[in-house]
RNA sequence: GCAGCAAGUUGGUUUGUCGCUAUCAAGUAAUUGGUAGAGGAAAGUCCGGGCAACACAGAGCACCAUACUUCCUAACGGGAAGCUGUUCGCGAGGGUAGAGUAGUAUAACAGAAAAUAACCGCUCCGACUUGUCGGAGUAAGGGUGAAAAGGUGGGGUAAGAGCCCACCGGGAGCUUUGGCAACAAGGCUUGCCGUAUGCCUUAUGGGUUGUAAGAUCAUGUAUACCGACGUAUGUAGGACUGCUCGUCCGAUGUCGGGGGGUAGAUCGCUUGAGGCAAAUGGUGACAUUUGCACUAGAUAAAUGGCAAACGGUUCGCGUUUACGCGAAUUACAGAACCCGGCUUAUAAACUUGCUGCAUUC
């Protein structure tokens, strides 16, 4: 997985128990406008981590909004997720993250570029 | 040329880099390459259909929606062309209302009075304290109001009044002409003469839920049911019964079959009352015929992120038009089963027809 920017579907988080679950037992923390969630689930070898991204309606109204937002954070993860996937390799997890948008205004991708960093250096500090 | 009215159309382009979804090809595979990939409103979910599941003898009532006329349409509460009232605009045009009235109710505030009207006023009669009171008549005048008992003039009268007459306006009845019709233009008769809104009446339509509908496949786990073996010479237990006998049923286990069905997958899912062009018919909505092309189908949800250039518009400066430089701006908005409408949002540009003003010939 060197040297890869690609961010196909199996790096996705689908279905709606395991996000349920997600949500409800992941450990979290923010680093604003992002809200980051992740559990550790059991051992997958085709993705080390499968990432859902979430921006709320009650604080974006416009669908045009919500989908430029989700894009610039997929696209922030997709540029960064490289370190932080061999340190998950390193340490021997696989995980799930949930990340929501929490400010109420459109951030530009700069900002959201430095903190998607932050926040993924984060999860890779904290795990044992 | 300037200002406007109506109808309609368009609503950025290119490059670099890193990606996403579908599909095709190559490859054992990792992967590589090609092609395609949001809208006029995709929006609001307000109407009408298709499609699907469920429900459903027939009739009436209730409830909801609609309501000038004729047409268009699969259908509509939509559209077209008209009609009538009202209203805005110099105008081109725009807004708005429109079944019926037999019955019934209401009409705030103000005002005497809101509908079988007497406060002031006017007139007559009576009384006496001779300018007041009481009675009767009176809708011409005053003021209030959204609205005051059709309007003007004359006759008439104590004063007045459709009380009577002329003209005007409206209604009702009969009728002629034009129009498919709403209706329009007239003729005759009739003094019949406030308005608005609701209830109400009439006619027509309406089953419910929405593609997360619904259909198919189905791993793991548990398991209805069936078979074989075993517990077993049918045990534990149960049914018949007050009890005993008797008769009947009969587990728990293992293996196999098997129905329903969760995660998930596939279908539904994009070729359609469709689009574009031309011809013909029609004032028009639209219809018919012929030809042409048909490539978004995602599912925590693709169609993009970042960087740059060009272009459009506006303003300022330089400046002869043209051009140069700088600044600002470049909209509304993201498919989620599919169509027909409606409504709302929208930087900017364009086309056609028309109106008013100004100018030139």
């Amino acid at each position: 997985m060197a040297d890869n920017y690609s961010f196909p579907k199996k790096q996705r988080l689908t279905g709606e128990i395991r996000i349920g679950k997600l949500f409800l037992q992941g450990k979290s923390f923010i680093a604003y406008p992002l809200r980051v969630v992740y559990l550790a689930d059991e051992k997958r070898e085709d993705a080390p981590a499968r990432i859902v991204i979430n921006v709320p309606k009650r604080r974006m109204k416009k669908a045009v909004d919500r989908n430029l937002l989700k894009r610039r954070i997929r696209e922030a993860y997709r540029l960064h997720k490289e370190d932080f996937l061999e340190k998950l390799s390193e340490k021997n997890y696989t995980l799930n993250i949930g990340v929501n948008y929490v400010a109420n205004d459109k951030q530009p991708f700069s900002v959201i570029e430095k903190k998607m960093i932050e926040a993924l250096n984060r999860i890779a500090d904290q795990l044992p």
